[in-house]
DNA sequence: TGCCAGCCGTTTTTT
DNA sequence: ACGGCTGGCA
């Protein structure tokens, strides 16, 4: 089959009706909103497959938008797979990446040709240093603060309506009108920044504008429902001419209200409820069959979210028949509540892989528990999110390092890394370099240090110590690999005796893995071509977790929050937490809309399971070290009674664990599904090697889960899992005794 | 400038 | 409970 035929097949019987009439066309604005699981996601892969083999688009015409780096990289890799891996990609991305490259690619435009991207911590820095240099600590904390940038630049999409959001606090206006100083001073954007240039640029410049129109010509947006203000904007600028009138060939955005869960951020549904004000010509399209879930929790998650208000009601159905797929577990303290999950996952093992299972909480501190429990029981799992790589103070002392060499100017690079490792230079010195600075505010950082030595400002050993810090970044210039600075840099500050020195034994240790990990993530981006320092950076400011150097391939549980799990999906799906206080956390209990965003990451948990829900919650548990009694949440009675099957387990121990999860687990194995040749070749499968769960992934692998090989060494198997890294393909198969993951080539297809 | 003791806020969620 | 920040002291 060539690709065309493949995909005409895929687009026959792999998409209704409803999903075909988005898929197809090639012109047009469209707008799917529809519930969860209904295969929006995949109206955007299949559209961008669609208008590359059927109207012969160019890749480069073509950008999807996503929400998380994460969802643009397995986006990315299913197009691929469509077109065999051949030629190029389109553009694939989050809006802050997509504009962090128009802003690179433009950087001609700005104030600041280059500039380094900064995050959360370095805010914090440059207000606490504002709020320190006008003596307001009595007055303002950084936090309010940095909510307060943060809302003027998330829900406002010009000063003026800034002006109005901030109101009458003048001293607030002022600590944000210096900050924006501040970080042009530095040479820096911040996160937000990002989308707010690159709007200027569209605004300010009709001929990067046109250029941009010229090129771009079909846009795809998923997750519209938690875009935010700026983000609208951007769009309207990216696909309208200056009368609004949409000139691109297509537009096409998916969403979810009842998905909406990131209002904090200043994510707003209106964008997704008012869009054809905005764009008269959209045709609206739903989809109301959910091919994720089987039945019962679909409708548990149909019947919760009926309770929300402000909201269109919809209709979500699934075909997918089953029994007893929904537990809930009373545990007595947090603690237990980590045993049973250890207790659940070690039984599912032995039907199942723990990469089909996933354990999603409210907020971060609940993963603590939880991680011990699995630590215990030597369940293997990963936290996703979290502490991230990027985080850690070793690592962001390296990339300090790093930015200071793209960007002479990043101060706040500078303030991080003058003193580490110790040099006997502190805040008098700080302080006099950024006075020095602020007269020569066109001069690097190792200028102004030249300059403080040549003019005898310093003692003596504050000026060898300065000269040898200075002397680190000799001949190390932006052009260079990142490999090329990162290497020297380490060697000329002797990095790694200060860890030795700062830190006990097993922690300096720790940290100086992680460092040999960055050096490693390093080596690997540089196998692509387009490696320079620049793009390093862009990219890891960008990313949260770690650059995966060798493909995961271990079978382990992912822990994260229901905000992580937006978009994903699992057979099995653990909610923990689900108390008063907790979920709904408390901050939202006494606001009504806060409650129905709580109700809402409820609905997103759910319906991320696709077999099995356990949902779990505790009588007490710690809470800033302290014991509280919890109340199990209101959204647990929202659930239609006849599927609410509670368990009050906490007094169970290993034995009554196994019993419960082990009749749980063997009752009726798999959903049984009516369609596709594939389903039915799965279930005349011999009882013992039947995979626990069924799937419905991808029609086009020659490799499908459930498939029965054979391998001469450990003969008959199922395979359990497909992963390409291509050229190879990684099969993970159960065999009689053992689980196996191998190269496709070494077994054959029975 | 560097170190330590005690204090304070933390537990929403992320690009 | 605990980590990070502040302010006083060496
Ligand atoms: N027409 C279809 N036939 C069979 N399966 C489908 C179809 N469309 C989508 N699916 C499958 O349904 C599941 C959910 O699809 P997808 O992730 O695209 O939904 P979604 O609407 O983006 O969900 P969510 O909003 O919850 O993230 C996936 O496993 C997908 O492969």
């Amino acid at each position: 089959m060539n690709i065309r035929e493949k995909f005409d097949h895929f687009f026959q019987n792999q998409l209704n009706r409803e999903q075909q009439l988005v898929v197809a066309p090639h012109e047009g604005v469209m707008l799917v909103c529809a519930g969860a699981g209904s295969g929006k996601t995949r109206v955007i892969t299949s559209r961008m497959v669609s208008l590359m083999i059927h109207h012969e688009v160019r890749p480069h015409s073509i950008i999807a938008l996503t929400f998380t780096n994460k969802a643009a990289k397995e986006m990315k890799e299913r197009i691929a797979r469509f077109l065999n891996n051949e030629g190029p990609l389109p553009y694939v991305g989050t809006f802050h990446s997509y504009c962090l490259r128009v802003l690179k690619s433009n950087s001609h435009l700005l104030k600041t040709p280059t500039f380094s991207l900064i995050d959360e911590s370095d805010q914090e820095k440059i207000v606490r240093t504002i709020i320190q240099q006008k003596g307001l600590s009595k007055r303002v904390t950084p936090k309010q603060v940095l909510s307060a940038i943060s809302r003027g630049k998330n829900e406002a999409i010009n000063q003026a309506e800034r002006e109005e959001l901030w109101g009458q606090d003048l001293l607030l206006k002022e600590i944000c009108l210096l900050y924006e100083q501040h970080k042009t001073a530095a040479h820096c954007l911040d996160f937000d920044d990002l989308l707010l240039e690159t709007l200027t640029l569209f605004q300010k410049h009709p001929l990067f504008k046109k250029i941009f129109q010229d090129q771009v010509k079909h846009v795809l947006v998923d997750e519209y429902q938690d875009t935010n203000k700026v983000q609208h904007a951007l769009l309207k600028e990216m696909t309208q001419d200056d009368s609004r009138s949409f000139i691109l060939d297509s537009l096409c955005v998916v969403g979810d209200e009842d998905q909406s869960i990131y209002s904090w951020r200043g994510a707003t549904v209106s964008n997704i409820i008012n869009f054809s004000k905005d764009f008269p010509q959209a045709v609206a399209i739903t989809i109301s069959q959910n091919y994720r879930s089987v039945q019962p929790i679909l409708h548990i998650a149909n019947e919760v979210i009926k309770n929300n208000t402000y909201r269109n009601p919809k209709q979500l159905f699934s075909d997918r028949e089953a029994q007893d797929r929904i537990r809930i577990l009373m545990c007595a303290s947090g603690y237990q509540e980590g045993e049973a999950l250890a207790h659940l996952l070690k039984n599912a093992r032995s039907v199942s892989s723990l990469n089909a299972h996933a354990v999603l909480y409210r907020s971060h501190f609940q993963s603590r528990s939880l991680e011990e429990a699995l630590i215990r029981y030597g369940i293997p799992y990963k936290i996703m999110g979290g502490i991230q790589f990027y985080d850690r103070l070793e690592i962001k002392d390296m990339l300090a390092y790093m930015r200071l060499v793209m960007n002479p100017f990043d101060r706040l690079a500078f303030s991080r890394v003058f003193n580490t490792p110790t040099r006997g230079l502190g805040d008098k010195f700080e302080d006099l370099f950024y006075a020095t600075w602020d007269f020569m505010p066109f001069s690097s950082f190792i200028e102004i240090g030249n300059h403080l030595i040549a003019t005898k400002q310093l003692t003596k050993i504050k000026a060898d110590n300065l000269a040898l810090f200075l002397a680190a970044f000799e001949g190390l210039t932006p052009e260079l690999k990142p490999s090329k600075v990162l290497l020297p840099l380490i060697e000329r500050t002797r990095y790694y005796t200060h860890l030795k020195d700062s830190f006990e034994k097993d922690e300096a240790e720790a940290k100086k893995d992680n460092i040999k990990e960055l050096i490693n993530g390093v080596l690997f981006f540089e196998e692509r071509n387009d490696s320079t320092l620049e793009s390093f950076l862009s990219e890891v400011s960008l990313l949260q977790e770690q650059m995966n150097v060798n493909e995961d391939t271990s079978d382990y549980v992912k822990l994260m929050t229901f905000h992580a799990a937006k978009g994903l999906e699992f057979d099995t799906v653990i909610l923990t937490g689900i108390e008063e206080g907790v979920l709904p956390s408390s901050r939202s209990l006494f606001n009504p809309e806060s409650l129905e965003e709580e109700r809402r990451l409820m609905y997103v948990g759910i319906t991320r399971a696709k077999e099995r829900l356990i949902l779990m919650h505790a009588k007490y548990r710690y809470t800033y070290g302290q014991v509280t009694d919890q109340t199990a949440s209101r959204f647990l009675d929202e659930i239609p009674e006849q599927y609410r099957v509670k368990d009050d387990c906490s007094f169970w121990k290993e034995h009554e664990f196994r019993i419960y999860f082990n009749e749980w687990f063997s009752s009726q194995k798999s959903s049984v599904k009516q369609t596709g040749p594939l389903e039915q070749k799965k279930n005349t499968l011999n009882e013992d090697f039947r995979p626990a769960f069924t799937d419905n992934e991808d029609y086009l692998e020659l490799w499908q889960r459930g498939q029965r090989v054979i391998h001469k060494l450990f003969g008959q198997g199922i395979i359990e899992k497909v992963e390409e890294k291509s050229p190879h393909i990684y099969l993970t198969i159960r065999f009689k005794n053992q689980i196996k993951k191998l190269e496709a080539s070494f077994v054959t297809l029975l």
